[in-house]
DNA sequence: TTGATCTATATCGGACCAATATAGATCAAG
DNA sequence: CTTGATCTATATTGGTCCGATATAGATCAA
């Protein structure tokens, strides 16, 4: 999904500004498989307001900088349905940390031990973020529970079976 | 992860072409989490060559394109390694359809039905995929493990919920 | 025999990210 | 009461990476 369909749905939901739009990203812990940057979200809105898919209002705030606040059209409203009507591009997931596994037998056992343990509890982390989460319509709880159901079979499963790859590295270590 | 960092892994498990690196992607079943492509690879794979990480030999073939062997080097096999010393870097799970089921009260019903069937089939597929997998050590196991148990987790979630984003979608079109 | 698929390398445009720059506001700690 | 950290807010740049495309002979099924 491209950031120009991301930032036209986002602002489906309200108006925004591109700060706000890339915020959305980390508070709402919903949203663990969407995400796009500051370096790609400001472009883009520059070209959906040249293509008039998305319209700006500058707010001149007292003594702070400018917000622009964009506001979908309703073309590009019509724009961003019909992009959904397409054939979704398939998942990615990219982890460094399942590449590092195919490898624990190069690597000390105490190595192998660390990356379990931060991969642990980064997961632990975005999972109680996504609990911490109020979904606010029936998508967002699908997508909540979702998350929540990948996230905790996957820590169940290292933490069933790490020994494995750990008690392997030891051995190829002697 | 990076390219580079990736053609070296794949190296250490013995010579390969690019095309062979990029093939052990869609073969070996256990490797869903990571992948390249050929506009980064053959790139990735001169610059290791520049470095004197890896070595090719031309193996030319009667009336064949000329087959690039590459080598990963002693130097090669350091650089590799150093880097899974240092903190990998987070997963990255970028999911349209996840994306697509926030907005699912814009969308026609038969569309949000038609989304969640092609997504289970397709991960029906890579699980398929990854059963058929033969792990040829621990760390294989380990992540063709995670990626069967992930893939399970999740359409299991998907056929108990989906009710929910469909009659949700239908009702909005009221 | 003809078209599809496979082996094999390579490049280009465009999409995207990470890092960085700027700058005033707010807020906690000392 | 001031200093440093964090927050709001926009923007650019260098570099990485992907998707599409080009080339070309080999193999294989219809």
């Amino acid at each position: 999904m491209d950031v120009r369909t991301i930032c036209l749905g986002i602002l489906t939901r309200g108006d925004a500004t591109g700060y706000e739009i890339k915020k959305t990203f980390e508070e709402d812990g919903y949203q663990h498989f969407v995400e796009a940057s500051f370096g790609s979200i400001y472009p883009a809105l520059n070209r959906l307001t040249e293509e008039r898919l998305v319209s700006v209002r500058s707010e001149s705030q007292e003594k702070r900088p400018d917000r622009k606040v964009y506001s979908i059209t309703p073309a590009g409203r019509a724009v961003f349905l019909g992009s959904l009507m397409k054939p979704l591009p398939e998942d990615r997931h990219r982890s460094p940390f399942v590449f590092a596994m195919l490898f624990s037998h190069l690597l000390p056992p105490e190595r192998v031990t660390a990356m379990i343990n931060s991969y642990i509890a980064q997961s632990e982390e975005k999972l109680a973020q996504i609990r911490a989460g109020e979904p606010k319509c029936p998508g967002e709880a699908f997508v909540n529970g979702l998350g929540r159901t990948i996230y905790e079979a996957s820590l169940k499963f290292i933490r069933a079976h790490r020994a494995d790859v750990e008690t392997q590295a030891a051995e190829a270590a002697e």
